[in-house]
DNA sequence: GTAATAGGTG
DNA sequence: CACCTATTAC
């Protein structure tokens, strides 16, 4: 396996910070990005701006207005799956492979506000997907291989990965029935959370502050929703750097009109 | 009657053009500004911005997303009259007093597309509107006394005020019903039409370039729908200066995100 | 083309 | 708080 850099991101509208991820891709300099919340169509993606920054290669699985995700890369992308754990037809997923390494990107739905199946359908619909996924990832676990697996999981699953883990029990993304679901998934597969290989607990993790909070840095009321795993074959590719080879772009949330998740990077091999 | 600049721009929002207002304010240092759309409440007007940029007094004749008059000066106001000319409510006039000059403010109802009163009711509307603003203008102009009309009249009255006499003979803005409306409610009153008091035709004199043209300067299809008018006691004061008095900053057509309308200012005294 | 509104989503 | 979609208006 070639040594490549990888990238992943809940832009927020890639239409709308284009500008923003080029920037990003100056600094950080990632073979691979993969991008959650693109907020477009496949034809409204911006290939041409892609192109000019040095990924004339991506795959864009896109609907209107929501969700979505693309992958962009410098090498070749052959496209593996659409959607496959994705119920009505929603633009959550999709599996790559570059150079070898089989990437898989998600978004995985917000669930809503109230952390009751019986009154928000949202929160059943999140459950739901997280059972697919799971079952999905068990499957993909047997085949082998070395695989990626990123995205906006929209899960802060260990006590650390939230500003309050008390707090948080009954707030959706950190309540007990989604933090062992993700777990669960993640262990079925066998695939290690690379920044917890990294970065041991207590030592707090975010990735994404609330636009709500004005002053995010004070408040630093973060939860870490988005992650990167790798199957057990890449367990040294993805650690041989340290955490050195681990980053989270937090300035990014300083820039203008800025997403509300940063960009997470993992040097590999 | 003190020396003083005026400036007047159909500023489209000006929330969202308040950085704009200050760049110009800060090149033409007017003494008093006159604008139109300001697309805002009362209780949104940025007072403060205002204030910091040494315009501590204003009348605002606003209403919720629509239209909306703001005159701002650096020498107090005193407030007339409020929308005496306008029906339905609509925010589109007031008349004050600055340093011993009336200052009539005004944003004309543009028409709509079809120059036909039976199928358009907008067209309608801005006939009537001119129809009671000329009624207003003969009153006012018996009572006599130093008075600046500004505004956006969304009528270009003369050949040379549109860039194809011919091809907008039937484009509302320049219907020979509007524009002799227009030239009646003027005389009515006797006031003076100060652009083309200094700069005759066939000189052209835009003021407005709409948005739908990407280049605007190239294409140049411009109109004057934005106008300054004084009573025939200011014609010295106004006319003193010469052409060099009277200036179109049509370079602001250019900033970043800019209003379809360029500011005017003049001299006086 | 640009900006306002309102309603839906995160 | 900020994005999308519509709609209306100029």
């Amino acid at each position: 396996m070639a040594a490549l850099t990888l990238a992943t991101w809940n832009i927020n509208s890639v239409r709308l910070r284009i500008d923003q991820v080029a920037r990003f891709a100056d600094m950080a300099k990632p073979d691979v990005i993969c991008l959650q919340e693109i907020k477009c169509m496949e034809d409204q993606f911006p290939a041409k701006a892609f192109k000019d920054m040095g990924y004339p290669y991506f795959h864009v699985t896109g609907q209107k207005g929501m969700h979505g995700v693309a992958t962009v890369s410098r090498s070749p992308i052959d496209v593996l799956e659409d959607c496959s754990v994705c119920p009505k037809g929603e633009a959550r997923h999709h599996v790559v492979r570059i150079e070898g390494v089989e990437f898989q990107n998600y978004y995985i739905p917000a669930g809503g506000d109230e952390p009751d199946v019986e009154i928000n359908p949202r929160f059943a619909h999140k459950l739901d997907f997280l059972d697919r996924f799971g079952a999905y990832l068990e499957k993909r676990g047997k085949a082998g291989g070395d695989v990626v697996l990123v995205g906006d999981l929209n899960i802060a699953p260990r006590e650390h990965d939230v500003w309050s883990h008390k707090q948080l029990l009954k707030v959706i993304s950190h309540t007990p029935v989604e933090t062992e679901g993700l777990e669960l998934a993640r262990t079925r597969a066998g695939y290690l959370d690379v920044a917890r290989e990294l970065i041991a607990e207590p030592e707090k993790i975010y990735t994404w502050w609330s636009y709500r909070n004005r002053d995010w840095r004070k408040s630093n009321r973060g939860r870490r929703l988005d992650h990167i795993w790798v199957s057990p074959s890449l367990q040294a590719a993805a650690t041989t750097h340290g955490r050195e080879g681990f980053t989270i772009w937090d300035e990014a949330r300083d820039w203008e009109k800025p997403s509300d998740h940063v960009p997470v990077t993992l040097k590999l091999g």
